[in-house]
Parts: C-alpha cells; structure tokens; sequence
DNA sequence: ACTTTAATTTCACTTTAAATGAAAAACATT
DNA sequence: AATGTTTTTCATTTAAAGTGAAATTAAAGT
C-alpha cells in the first residue's frame, strides 16, 4: 500500500488507507490522538502515527473501548495501553508521545490540549 | 445501604442503589448481561449480581468499554475480563455465569439470548 | 371469580459519542 | 489577484445507551 521510500503521508491518503474520513483524522487530533508532523500546514502522517491510528481503531472496534477511555490511558501513560499492544505498536506510541510532549511539530497546533475538553 | 441480612433485592431498590433507571436493567437483561432471580415473575437481585452490575458499570464508565465488547467477553467467558476484576467480582461473575447456565432461574425468559441481536 | 395492585413489557423518544458533508476560510503557488 | 488545495467551522447523521409513559400481564386480596 505504501511505499516503504516514503516516509510521509499526506491525510488523504491516511484516511483512505483506514477507511475513514479525512475528517475524522482532523477529528481525533483534536483530542490529541495523533499529531502527524506539520511542513507549512499541511500534515504528514509517518508510518508510525499509521500504526497507532491503526491501533486505536482496533482499541475501539475489536475492544469496544471509546475515544474517551482512550485519551486517558493516553494521558495516564497508562501501561495499560501497552499490555496487549503489539511491540511494534509499542514503539509507535512512544514515539507518539515523544513527539506529542518535545512538540517537534512546527506549528503550535490550537485546541492542542482540547482533549478531553468537548468529550462529556 | 443492603441489609446483611436480607440476600435479595427488588429491582427498584437496586436501581436506585446503582443510580440507574430500572429499565435500564430490564435494558441490561435483554442482553444477558445480569440475570436475577425470578420469584413468580418479580425479579430478586443478589448481593452478587448488584456487585457484577457495579462492576459492569465500571467497565463502561471507568475503563470506557461498551456492552457489545462487554458482552463478546461475557460469552467467551474471556480471562480479560477477570484479569482485572477484583477477587469478590470474579466469584460473583463464575455464580453469575453458573445462574446464566444451570437455568436456576424459574422462568424461561424470553429473549434471552438477544444478545447482540439488537446491538450493531 | 373479580377487582385491585404492582411489576413488566412495548413503543417511541432523548441523549450522547463518533463520524461525516458541505461550505467557508486560510494559505501557498502561479 | 486568481487558482487550487488543505484546513476549519458548522451543522447534520448515525448508532448505542438510556429513559418516559402507556399498555399489558400476573399476582394478591377481597
């Protein structure tokens, strides 16, 4: 599916590879899901942010865990997340944090730490 | 709140008790997620069955689970679900299951195995 | 047996989370 | 400035969970 030269993906192309729409990516990195790495505005999704969304599908579809309980296990850094994670997955959310905490990102994304926030 | 000496509770009292609606746990019930004790056609809760139920609640509204995920490890008598249950519970949940199976209830009651019917 | 009483069931509605559609806005590029 | 693309906003949709109220049914009392 992706061409392993690559090393970024734009949210088009994220989406369609999860099935879902583009928007709900806009969706989940409102509450801190994800943060793909910003060149300008623009988004690019690594392999790794591919895993974890992947993930956190399976979190919610196989699992029956919702976005809610996600984003504390998340915060917590909840070991939880990680006992029945797969190892590679393990790495990508390491790195999801380190990315997410040392903000690598360019851009100061707004409503960064709205999780939680909208979610009742 | 329970009388220690009493071993069975009315819906209405027990509902109140857990802060729900009784048609929730009529709502519950079609899903074989609790199965109380019928006398006649009025149901009797156990001190074990409120103590799943609260464990129920807390699998939906701490660790973010939903009744469909709930019910798929109820019906492989999953070992996660037990994994982290408190000691009391995993007893109330083998006497629950036992009840569930051995037909100790005196009613056939219908729509006993919906579960999952209605939920998609 | 009949009436009364109370639990249960049915049906439809409400609420909330999750996801999405479409249009407006914001940038980059030409 | 005009064009094209990504992002954002706002409103809507969908489905699960929960609930209200009336209709139904069974038990209990007379």
């Amino acid at each position: 599916m992706f061409d392993e030269a690559d090393k970024s993906y734009p949210i088009e192309l994220v989406a369609e590879f999860l099935g879902i729409n583009s928007r709900t990516l806009y969706y989940y990195e409102k509450f801190s899901l994800v943060c793909p790495l910003r060149r300008g505005r623009k988004r690019y999704y690594s392999k790794e942010d591919i895993n974890w969304l992947e993930y956190v599908r399976e979190l919610m579809y196989e699992h029956g865990m919702n976005l809610r309980s996600i984003i504390i296990l998340i915060k917590r850094r909840d070991a939880v997340i990680l006992d029945r994670c797969p190892e590679d997955v393990v790495l990508c959310f390491k790195n999801y944090l380190a990315r997410k905490d040392n903000g690598t990102k360019k851009i100061k994304i707004e409503g960064e730490d709205d999780a939680l926030k909208d979610i009742k």
